[in-house]
DNA sequence: CGATTTTGACCGGCGC
DNA sequence: GCGCCGGTCAAAATCG
């Protein structure tokens, strides 16, 4: 985990806390659906049937955050399963995957090669279990109000 | 000792 | 039909 030759610091309080009194973030909502009109990637993943269980219910959720760290603690447990390098960035991207049991919520954090102070997190799959950590208190209070802002 | 990261290889899809 | 590309897996290494 540590030995970040690049943009990792190797403290273990630096996981960003998402304070509602004082939040040191800032963040830019942008909720985008999977309709029947995108036929991209993810339709023909799921038509294949490899892993999935539903035809094509997944919801992938954008999050604009602006931070030095990538590692924004939402309160869930991941475990990172990939990097890969992204094509017009010159940082890589994170995959990520949630550790409870059964839950396949998937996330990947991306950092934007314009503004490598803005951090993207996407999101995928809608988690079925409660957060145990209190960290999630309060980035639940903000992320009620992302959803307030963000129409279906 | 268990959990989690790391890194390279592998896989399937899409484009040409 | 072949090659490229993004995404995922899996084994070893590392952390706490």
């Amino acid at each position: 985990m540590e030995g970040p030759p690049t943009y990792f610091h190797g403290n273990s309080t630096d996981r960003i806390k998402v304070g509602t009194n004082n939040q040191p973030l800032e963040t830019t909502n942008k909720n985008i659906f999977e309709g029947g009109s995108r036929s991209s990637g993810y339709e023909s993943k799921v038509k294949s049937g490899k892993k999935r269980d539903k035809e094509g219910r997944m919801h992938r959720y954008a999050f604009q955050t602006r931070s030095q760290v990538d590692i924004l603690d939402d309160g869930y447990r991941w475990r990172k399963y990939g990097q890969k390098a992204v094509k017009n960035s010159k940082f890589p991207r994170s995959y990520y995957r949630c550790t409870h049991k059964g839950c396949n919520v998937k996330k990947q954090i991306q950092r934007l090669s314009k503004d490598e102070e803005i951090v993207v997190t996407t999101y995928e799959g809608i988690h079925m279990h409660p957060l145990e950590n209190n960290a999630a208190d309060s980035f639940e209070q903000i992320f009620r109000q992302i959803q307030t802002y963000a129409p279906p």
